[in-house]
This record gives structure tokens, C-alpha cells and sequence, in this order.
RNA sequence: GCCGCGAUGGCGGAACUGGCAGACGCACGGGACUUAAAAUCCCGGAUCCCUUUUAGCGGAUGUGAGGGUUCGACUCCCUCUCGCGGCACCA
């Protein structure tokens, strides 16, 4: 046997080790510290990549070594099994898509075991089986209670390709997130969570993230939830239906600058001013038709006068009011307040329809503004009645106040952030558990009738409405009140629900009475360690932030964050371009496993790059790891193909060279264990393991005593990286399975520390010599040393010198420039 | 436009808290072993200059560009260039 030509049969023969012997098994152990380390579950799509080799393969180093340093480790997996591409291959291949969902898991369990991860496969879980998906309706009808779920006609994103709505958090430059379409605007009444009513907690449990998630990721979601103060002002009406418009505006000390009112096309009041104007009519249908991304891109504003006008209520003002089409219904009141002076957008747009521009806030530093732009910042206020002089900070607090005492305005906070909408004119997903009665209304499913189970055999076309509609069994009930003839909701649930709180399932994933036993659930949550790439910044770690949030209010868990570290890996690239099947240029993960094993391929993809960096794939490189995996397999088989070498203790040179390695191993043994802990910066520290069998095969006495302790170790130490390896050199050592629970070695500090030091000397911050002393020795000692040596003297000549520079053990510094010396 | 991150040999990447730039690996060059190749092992790498010692423990330059702080800067500060990512008519 040799790991070169029999790697495949070895790794499958420790496979089905950890298999049958279940060392990977969790329970519950009071006696040790807690550790749940999470990857993101994968979405069955039936071959795994790149992306979920690397992810998975962190997330088993890290389960690894805090196994071996002493935590009970909990390490599940499972399946995102519910979602569009099921239905898409259903209807190419006429495969329904629960099957196509079973088989991709079956054969993607296999490739995720070739990869030798220390999974806890017995708690496996997939969400598009009745017994998990029951609990998404649970948790529905439990936010219906709580009024955190109402169902409401609105403007809502779609995508006419995926057939199916879109929440605003799926939607990327006016794109479908899935398959790229341009999305459009349709007035629907749909299903919404209302995770706007846990924005402000959302962002301040940010705070707690703070230094243990990545920066990056904090600022994503602080901009997603976008946070502004601002004022709500009331602007009179003359004459119509309306007596009133409300706007918003953060710029309050600006008020006296309104010119004019711009509504959002969408807002009811264009729509009432439609009714009996044809011009605006013609305007509305004209700008309602454009797509999402025409919209929100356009470069030129347009807008029409609606015939009214409105009063200003700090000056009674009398000022026009336009429909246009850059305002955002969405956002704020729909209505806004136009300040062309200080505004560039609102300047841009009185330019155009020739709207008076008057300057309401001064430069403190009085410098004069530019006639062809807004001076968007803040000053001090002019043209502004009792508030001339007031700079705009305290302004826009003094306005404020002012309208909220004449109940014309109010302090206002506004969220980007919108509410979630989960409603998906689909099939593959879980049952919105609704019940329509025509006597009753709205009813929410009983508890005692979950789960409303997924009809199997349906069609699916992939347009019209929700495949549901056309499955009479499914959509015709009884009202469990008035027992009329009643029907079901047919829209299923977006499957970011389904990720939701799927870690949570895991710790108790048989239960049929509960989501889980808080019992259980209270020993494992929160996750320690969450692992998974940067696109779900703004999706799936705000859903699932939030729905902690929720599960906490319904007492279900004691911490209100669910992830307390994320490692967010980086992307797997090929020539630095994104690996996708449209550009062909794919590595599978298969293909390299079949040549040069998982190991090889664990190990290149750890030892390549940081954890969070992108990765460049190459072929070279992985050779280079296949190569230092054999180098170990070679080590170990020569040395332990023989007794341990044994020789005289009173040989000089052995106990020197035997020293040094002892120190060699100690001190990378120490950098080894730091880089593991500190960011996990698994690169370098296989760099240093890559230092120290180097150091063993130059040992002139490979095979006494020491070195073959240090061997042993060195496979310990591999084990989190090539654990098939590891396994297989540990039985060679006639070791008793399985390395992979060995105690990670510690190192010894004494050991560890250098017995001399070499040391830069550098005259004027340039280095001249290096001279080898003790360590620690003292800063007499070294001016002496380096004093007597020749090339420091004729460096020195008879220039005076100023300073001397000395950090024990690390550098000494001569300075004979005098730019200092008056001090 | 706003916010964030980054730029180090031919390549991936190292460098503690401001203290020897280029660890480790790839590629490359040379050598050993071999009939040969593969594999393996060993050695060598930035640029320019210097010199009676052509190899030296000699000098200078060098971490995107320019400036600054410092005895000393890949690291800190300012300005700029390029690349990546997020948000984007958010009032």
C-alpha cells in the first residue's frame, strides 16, 4: 500500500469507518464547553462545487480542532431542499420535483461524505419534508396571532420569467437574484412579514456583532436597514378631495426653500387628481408601465403639474404640486417637499419646468454657491423668518418642534428597510396555511390540522398562477368555524423562510410535538461559529437574524442574536473569473478528488489563500500539495518501517541537533496553534507544517526517539486538515483509533523560546551588520558588541552618536543624525 | 454620487503592537540519482551600481503613485491612481 497509488481505496476505507462508528455523533455534556459550528446548507441542486467544498472544508477544520482542544462540538448538516429549480426540471424532464429534489440529495450526500467532513449525519435534516415544513406554518400562524403577518395589495416586485414575486431583498440592480430577468412592478395583494417592526432592533443587535462578525457585513445591513431621522410636515391642500399632502424630509431646516411638492405616481392622491384630468392620466399610465430597472435608472426626471396647490406651513406659502416619477412610493410618505437650492435632484427638476429655486441655507463658511448646482449641505439658515442664523443642525430640531406644537409635523423615523414579502405563486414550497371562508374571512389553519401537506402529482407548466390553484383536492375545504364551504390560500412560502431558523431544528430534529425542545436548543444556541459566503449579507443573515428575534419574543430561545461568530469564506474563481456553467469554465470537485484524493484537495484549497480571500484555482498549486502529502506518507512509512533508532546520550552533536529540533517543533507547534486560533488563518499554518517536516527529513538522526514523538504529534496536528491521511499513518503507528479525537498537543513555552537571537543592527534605520547573542541580553551588552565590531566602526567613523535605539532581543539602532537633538 | 475593502517578486501569498520585506508553496534555472524519463533529493532567485578579493558580512533603490510624521514606515497621517464589493432619485 502507498497513500501515491491507493489514496481513493484508503479514503474510502476511513469513510466507512467514521460511518459505522459514529465518532462524530453529538450529545448533550455538561462536563465540557459547548461548540455548534454551522455551515450554510446547500440547495440540492445535485452536484456540489467549489464553493461548497471550500466552505465545508473550514467549517471541518474548525470543528476539528475545537473537538481535539476540549469543546463538545456539534457539526450538522442538512438541505435547502425547497425552491425553484426543482420546478424548472420538472418541467424540462418531466421529473416531478419532489423526486428530482430526493435523488440530488442522495447523490450529494455521497460527494459531501467523500470530502471526509465530521459531520453529525443523525441529525440530517431537509426542509421540504412534511415534519420541518409543518413548523414554517407553525411559526406563520404564530406571527398571524402576534400581527407580525398581514396580506395586503401593494406595488410589488416581479419576475416574469421565475412567474413568482419577489421580496425587495431579491432583487439586485432591478434584477431577479435567481435567473438575472428584469423584474417588474405589479400591483398584487400578497403575504408580508413585518420585519420592518424589528428594524430598530435589528440594527442595534448589530452592535453585539460588532468584532465578531466581518465589518463588511455589518455595514451591509446597517445600509440595507437604512436608518434616517427626519420630520413629517403637513402641506394644506386648496380645493379637492384631500385636504392634506404628508411628506417626509430629513432636511427640515430647508422648509422656507420649498417651491414646490413632488408625489410619487403610485400615491393615491395622482390617482384621485387622474380621475378627472386626462393629461395626468395619460402621464400616470404612461410612467406605471416602465419596468423596475427603466424606473429606478432613468436619468432625466419627469414629472406633470397636477392643477392643485398646497400651502407651506411655516411661511403659507403658496406652492404647486407635480406628479413625478422620481419619487418612490415606497419610501417615506410617497409625497416629498422640494427644495430646489439645496437638493440637486429637486434642481434638476425646477430647472426643467422652470420652478422658482430660493436659497435658504449659507455656507458657514460664507463662501458663495454654484448658480448650476444645490448646495446639499449644511449651513446656516437665511431667508428663514424667526430661524434666520440658526445653523441646520439645531434648525431642523427647532422647525420640528415648532410644527409638532401647531400639529403640523412630527419627528419621524423612516427604515429602507421594507416588509418581507413571502407569498411565491409556486409549487415547490411550504403551504401558506390560510383558510378563505366567505362567511368567516381570513382564517388562520389550527395548530391541530398542521401541517397542511403539499399535494403531490401536480402539474406544473411554469406559468399562470400558482400550480395550487388547479389542485381542487388541495384548494377546496371546510371552514373549521362555520364549516361552509371554504377554500385554501395557494401561494407557497419564500424558501428564505425554510433557512429561517434551520440551525435551530437541527439540535432536535425528530420532534413531532415541537419545533424543538428548548431544552435542547438551550444547550446548543447560539451558533458559535457560522460559516458561508457573502451574497446572503442582506438575505438569509437578515431573515434569520430577524426570525431569532421572533422566536426569542415567543420565548422559544434565550439569546437574541443566533450567530455569535460568521466567517464569511471567499469565492472560488478560475482566472479570476467566477466559476459558472455559462462560461464552461467549472472545476468539479469530483474530477480533482478522483486524481489526487479529498486530502490533496482539502489541503490545497485551505493552503492557497486566507479563508476569507477569493481563491484562485490552480492545478499547479494543487500538485504542489499532493506532492507534500505524499512527503508525509514517506516520512512516517520510512521511519516507522524500523525500530526507534537509538544513540549515545553523551554525543555532543546528537543532544545539540536533537535540541534544536525539539525547539523547531515546539516553536512552530506555538505559531501553528496561534494561527488556527487568531482568525483562523489556516494558510500560514500549513505553511508551518510544511516548515516542520522539512525540518524533520533534514534531521541527521531521523528515527530516535524524539523525532518519531514528533512525528506522531505532526499527524495529530495534520489531522483537521488531511484527516484520511492522518487516520491511515496513525493505524500504521499501531495507534489506537481514531486520531481525530486525539487531544490536540500542546506546546511547551520554554521550549519554544529561542536560545539566541539574531539581531538587525542598523545605523540610521539602515541595516549594516546582524549579530547572533543570548537571548536577553542587555543593552550594555549589545552596545559593547557592536561597538567592537570593525564594519560598525569604519560605519561609524567619528560621526557623533545621538542615540542608541535598543529593543532586547530585537534590533539596535545607531543614531548619529541630529534633527532631534535640541529636544 | 455615498459607504466599505484592497494593491507586496513571474504567480498564490507571509511579515507580532511601527523594528531583518518576500515565510511557505507554485513556476523557473542549475545540480545529484537514472541507459533515459518520471518520481525523489540538493542548491539558486528583486533591481541597479561598485570592486586589487566575480563573490562580497560592499553601496544604493525597492511593498500602486506622490508627500508627511518617525531614529526607523508594507504597517500611521494627507493627496491621488487603479481594482473589487455594497447601496443608490431613500428626500
Amino acid at each position: 500500500m502507498s497513500w501515491e497509488k491507493d489514496f481513493n481505496t484508503l479514503e474510502l476505507k476511513w469513510e466507512q469507518r467514521w460511518e459505522e462508528t459514529k465518532i462524530f455523533y453529538s450529545s448533550l455534556d455538561n462536563n465540557k464547553p459547548k461548540f455548534y459550528c454551522l455551515v450554510m446548507f446547500p440547495y440540492p441542486s445535485g452536484k456540489i462545487h467549489m464553493g461548497h467544498v471550500r466552505n465545508y472544508v473550514i467549517g471541518d477544520v474548525i470543528a476539528s480542532y475545537k473537538r481535539m482542544t476540549g469543546y463538545n462540538v456539534f457539526h450538522p448538516i442538512g438541505w435547502d431542499a425547497f425552491g425553484l429549480p426543482a420546478e424548472n426540471a420538472a418541467i424540462k424532464h418531466n421529473i416531478p420535483p419532489e423526486k428530482w429534489t430526493w435523488d440530488n440529495i442522495a447523490s450529494m450526500r455521497t460527494q459531501l461524505k467523500r470530502l471526509g467532513i465530521s459531520y453529525d449525519w443523525s441529525k440530517e435534516i431537509a426542509t421540504c419534508e412534511p415534519e420541518y415544513y409543518k413548523w414554517n406554518q407553525w411559526f406563520f400562524i404564530k406571527m398571524f396571532e402576534r400581527n407580525l403577518v398581514y396580506k395586503k395589495k401593494s406595488p410589488v416586485n416581479w419576475c416574469p420569467k421565475c412567474q413568482t414575486v419577489l421580496a425587495n431583498e431579491q432583487v439586485h440592480d432591478g434584477l431577479c437574484w435567481r435567473c438575472d430577468s428584469e423584474v417588474l412592478q405589479k400591483e398584487l395583494e400578497q403575504w408580508f412579514i413585518k420585519i420592518t417592526d424589528y428594524a430598530e432592533r435589528l440594527l442595534e443587535g448589530l452592535k453585539y456583532l460588532e468584532g465578531n462578525w466581518p465589518q463588511e457585513v455589518i455595514i451591509m445591513q446597517k445600509n440595507w436597514i437604512g436608518k434616517s431621522v427626519g420630520t413629517e410636515v403637513k402641506f394644506r391642500i386648496e380645493n379637492g378631495k384631500f385636504n392634506e399632502l404628508t411628506v417626509f424630509t430629513t432636511r427640515a431646516d430647508t422648509l422656507f426653500g420649498a417651491t414646490f411638492i413632488s408625489v410619487a405616481p403610485e400615491h393615491e392622491f395622482s390617482r384621485y387628481v387622474a380621475e378627472n384630468n386626462s393629461k395626468v392620466a395619460e402621464y400616470l399610465s404612461h410612467t406605471l408601465n416602465k419596468s423596475l430597472k427603466e424606473r429606478k435608472f432613468a436619468k432625466d426626471k419627469t414629472g406633470i403639474f397636477c392643477g392643485y396647490y398646497a400651502i407651506n406651513p411655516v411661511n403659507n406659502q403658496k406652492i404647486p404640486i407635480y406628479i413625478a416619477d422620481y419619487v418612490l412610493m415606497e419610501y417615506g410618505t410617497g409625497a416629498i417637499m422640494c427644495v430646489p437650492a439645496h437638493d440637486q435632484r429637486d434642481f434638476e427638476f425646477a430647472k426643467k419646468y422652470n420652478l422658482p429655486i430660493k436659497e435658504v441655507i449659507k455656507p458657514v463658511s460664507g463662501e458663495t454657491v454654484l448658480p448650476d448646482a444645490a448646495y446639499e449641505l449644511d449651513g446656516i439658515m437665511v431667508n428663514s423668518g424667526e430661524f434666520d442664523g440658526l445653523p441646520s443642525s439645531e434648525g431642523r430640531e427647532r422647525i420640528t418642534e415648532w410644527l409638532s406644537t401647531r400639529n403640523l409635523g412630527n419627528k419621524k423615523i423612516n427604515y429602507r428597510l421594507k416588509d418581507w414579502l413571502i407569498s411565491r405563486q409556486r409549487y415547490w414550497g411550504t403551504p401558506i396555511p390560510i383558510i378563505y371562508c366567505p362567511r368567516c374571512g381570513t382564517l388562520p389553519v389550527l395548530e391541530k390540522d398542521l401541517p397542511v401537506i403539499l399535494p403531490k402529482n401536480v402539474k406544473i407548466t411554469g406559468v399562470g398562477e400558482s400550480p395550487l390553484k388547479y389542485v381542487p383536492e388541495f384548494v377546496n375545504t371546510k371552514c373549521y368555524n362555520c364549516g361552509s364551504n371554504a377554500t385554501r390560500e395557494t401561494d407557497t412560502m419564500d424558501t428564505f423562510v425554510d433557512s429561517s431558523w434551520y440551525y435551530a431544528r437541527y439540535c432536535d430534529p425528530q420532534n413531532t410535538n415541537l419545533c424543538f425542545d428548548k431544552e435542547i436548543t438551550n444547550y446548543w444556541l447560539p451558533v458559535d461559529q457560522y460559516i458561508g459566503g457573502i451574497e446572503h449579507a442582506c438575505m438569509h443573515l437578515i431573515y434569520s437574524r430577524f426570525w431569532h428575534k421572533v422566536m426569542y419574543d415567543l420565548g422559544l430561545v434565550s439569546t437574541e442574536e443566533p450567530f455569535t461568530k460568521l466567517l464569511t469564506q471567499g469565492m472560488v474563481t478560475l482566472n479570476g473569473s467566477v466559476m459558472s456553467k455559462s462560461k464552461g469554465n467549472i472545476v468539479e470537485p469530483e474530477t480533482i478528488i478522483s486524481k489526487y484524493g479529498s486530502d490533496t484537495t482539502r489541503l490545497f484549497i485551505l493552503f492557497a489563500a486566507p479563508p476569507q480571500k477569493q481563491l484562485d484555482w490552480n492545478d499547479k498549486g494543487v500538485e504542489g500539495c499532493w506532492r507534500f502529502v505524499n512527503r508525509i506518507y514517506r516520512l512516517v512509512t520510512t521511519v516507522y518501517s524500523s525500530e526507534e533508532k537509538k544513540f549515545p546520550e553523551d554525543d555532543k552533536e546528537y543532544i545539540s541537533h536533537r535540541n534544536q529540533l525539539l525547539h523547531t517543533y515546539h516553536k512552530l507547534l506555538k505559531k501553528i496553534t496561534q494561527d488556527i486560533e487568531k482568525e483562523y488563518q489556516f494558510n500560514t499554518a500549513i505553511a508551518r507544517i510544511m516548515e516542520l517536516t522539512n525540518a524533520l527529513f533534514s534531521y541527521p538522526y531521523l528515527g530516535d526517539s524524539v523525532s518519531r514523538e514528533i512525528i506522531q504529534n505532526l499527524v495529530i496536528i495534520l489531522s483537521p486538515f488531511t484527516p484520511h491521511l492522518s487516520e491511515q499513518l496513525w493505524e500504521l503507528m499501531g495507534e489506537k483509533y481514531s486520531v481525530r479525537l486525539q487531544p490536540w498537543p500542546k506546546y511547551d513555552p520554554e521550549l519554544a523560546k529561542e536560545k539566541v537571537v539574531e539581531i538587525p543592527v542598523q545605523v540610521d534605520g539602515k541595516l549594516k551588520i546582524r549579530i547572533t547573542v543570548e537571548t536577553g541580553t542587555d543593552e550594555e551588552t549589545l552596545k559593547e558588541i557592536v561597538l567592537s565590531n570593525e564594519k560598525i566602526k569604519s560605519v561609524i567613523n567619528n560621526k557623533k552618536i545621538f542615540k542608541w535605539v535598543i529593543l532586547k532581543d530585537k534590533l539596535v539602532n545607531i543614531v548619529t543624525k541630529s534633527t532631534v537633538e535640541l529636544s
